[in-house]
DNA sequence: CTGTTAGCGCTTTCAC
DNA sequence: GTGAAAGCGCTAACAG
């Protein structure tokens, strides 16, 4: 026996009451009495009347209870990345009590048309990789934070990923100051460039620096190299497309069997950094004696690793967090959060 | 200039033709001719009307393109998760295609009304959490697949956990046949009971057994024991409410300490055989040679892991596939997916 | 406190 | 091919 299919009307025409009654039931308790309320709601339970339908409710008042999470690009990439999990820890810690439900939506997509209709607004993890997609969000008249990238005229979470970026680099270099070798760096950079795939980045490829973290933790890495006089040839740089071991692998491989072999690898994300240090291990390099080895994040596993990875430690869910609570209030601002060294034995 | 806000009525209006003629154009190319309809649709391009409002259209049709994934738990607790995730991303992977978007709920609630009139069904991963929900799933109209478990009258995908967990404690057994000592067996069982303590599950704590993954691979565990002819006091069996480093190393503490100690733990997941293992070593115990320790799901970082866990691998992504799938054939089949058995060093 | 009603934006049937 | 109109299920304003 299915239940009968009631709606607000249906049923009010059962209880011999108005509909506008049975609605301030459920959503306006000051307009009827209590007794009655309950007494409403009580019978519509009975019934197997669950409540107004929600889809005609939003249609009608605009608003929906659901928000979407624009993700860097499709679902699958970001799910197995333990720091987007973190932030999406705690975008869901904060909207979930409030009886707000997370909407995954891919920035590979070119518009949000499908969805714009039924969500309040974006939370906006990361730079979309469609650029028309940004557009998109820019003009769009709802509410949107931006997580590590800028988005004009919307509210946006960032840490400073320049200067983080110059802080871990510089304790990497710090052993090289009085001695005899000189440090010979490479970078494993994530996501410089726009492509699937895993490459030197000579400086002819890379378009002028903009404010995506990636190229914010170049520019750190750069400077801080600059001010050690040290030199970096411009292929002695990659591109990994995705935070993922697999791929970390094949750069380090690349950056390993340059000759002289590098002593120092600024990598753009811990997961990186492992995969580098588990390569040089495989091969019998010694972490940190005869390679040093940074990353990027802060993630339990790069902590937990022999050596631990020396990283600049960002508290992701708390990210997650702040770009709820900024959703929530609607507040245009630009919110700098911080981060921290964490020097572990890999350098 | 924020963009004037269209409607297919006025922008019919605009355009001097009538609504049914433009939502044809979006919708329905065959009732009106080729032409027409490229000069409505660029027309509506260049006055910015990106097409029929989704939650009026919806409301309409009854249709959504939006799959609620169902978490066991609140949503924060389960993106931690790397096996989680993996089938998340085979969900996405077989939606995002289809234009589909997937909404996250929690398994915590007690009813799915915020949202059910939002999405065209359910993928349920893991039984939830609130026995309410588990009812409210099984009286529902919508399309629902549940997955690793059971839900009357609906699809499910599951692997046979049962016979998962006996091959892989027999391989855990396995070197004590002719040997000299006695298998010594502990259990460290994820969500055994529905409390979020950390704590031994004595016979009496235990419900009946039933169709859950934990329940099923306890009974795969203690079947293998018994075979072997081995016993399991009723005080050698934790549970754990979560799989993660944190609560499982602490459930490893207890269980290493108990006198004598187990020289076989017996994990129901991957993380929790890492953790114990890591737990191990520090304390200076030999993995495999005085402890035998064995997981269950196959992530990588078991595999990677120094000595490799000896683990069931299932396809968890594959799973999310399947899962997507079937919800899309809208058959209500019982779906049961093959595992394999890793033998790594760790046994 | 209750009942009536307009209308959120759309799809679809029906007559033209 | 087109246009008029009903109605998806609800909320909120308004009059009683």
């Amino acid at each position: 026996m299915t239940a009968k299919k009631w709606t607000l009307k249906s049923i009010a025409a059962q209880l011999g009451v108005s509909n506008a009654t049975v609605s301030n039931a459920f959503n306006r308790p000051d307009q009827l009495s209590k007794q009655k309320r309950e007494e409403i709601l009580s019978a519509c339970h009975e019934l197997g009347y669950f409540g107004p339908n929600q889809a005609a409710r939003s249609l009608r008042k605009g608003t929906f209870n659901i928000v979407a999470l624009v993700l860097p690009d499709s679902v699958e990439y970001m799910v197995s990345d333990p720091v987007a999990s973190s932030f999406m820890r705690g975008v869901a810690k904060e909207l979930e009590p409030q009886g707000i439900n997370l909407l995954l939506f891919s920035g590979g997509a070119d518009n949000v048309n499908n969805i714009v209709d039924f969500v309040d607004g974006f939370i906006c993890y990361g730079r979309p990789r469609n650029a028309k997609l940004i557009d998109h969000l820019e003009a769009l008249n709802k509410e949107v934070v931006a997580v590590d990238f800028e988005l004009k005229g919307q509210a946006s979470v960032n840490i400073d990923n320049y200067q983080a970026a110059y802080e871990v680099s510089k304790q990497a270099l710090a052993a090289f100051h009085d001695a005899a070798t000189q440090a010979n760096v490479a970078i494993l950079g994530l996501r410089l460039l726009d492509t699937d795939l895993i490459c030197r980045v000579y400086d002819h490829h890379l378009p002028k620096l903009n404010t995506s973290i990636a190229h914010q933790r170049l520019a750190g890495f750069r400077q801080a190299l600059q001010e050690s006089h040290i030199a970096l040839s411009d292929d002695k740089t990659w591109n990994i497309p995705e935070s993922s071991e697999r791929w970390a692998r094949i750069a380090a491989k690349e950056a390993l069997n340059v000759q002289p072999r590098p002593n120092v690898l600024l990598c753009m994300s811990d997961l990186i950094a492992l995969a580098a240090a588990r390569e040089a291990l495989e091969q019998g390099i010694k972490v940190p004696e005869e390679l040093k080895i940074v990353g990027f994040d802060g993630i339990d596993e790069a902590q937990l690793f022999n050596p631990a990875i020396t990283t600049i430690h960002q508290n992701s869910e708390a990210k997650g967090q702040r770009a709820a609570e900024l959703f929530m209030s609607k507040q245009k601002q630009q919110l700098i959060l911080p981060f921290e060294l964490k020097v572990g034995q890999s350098t």
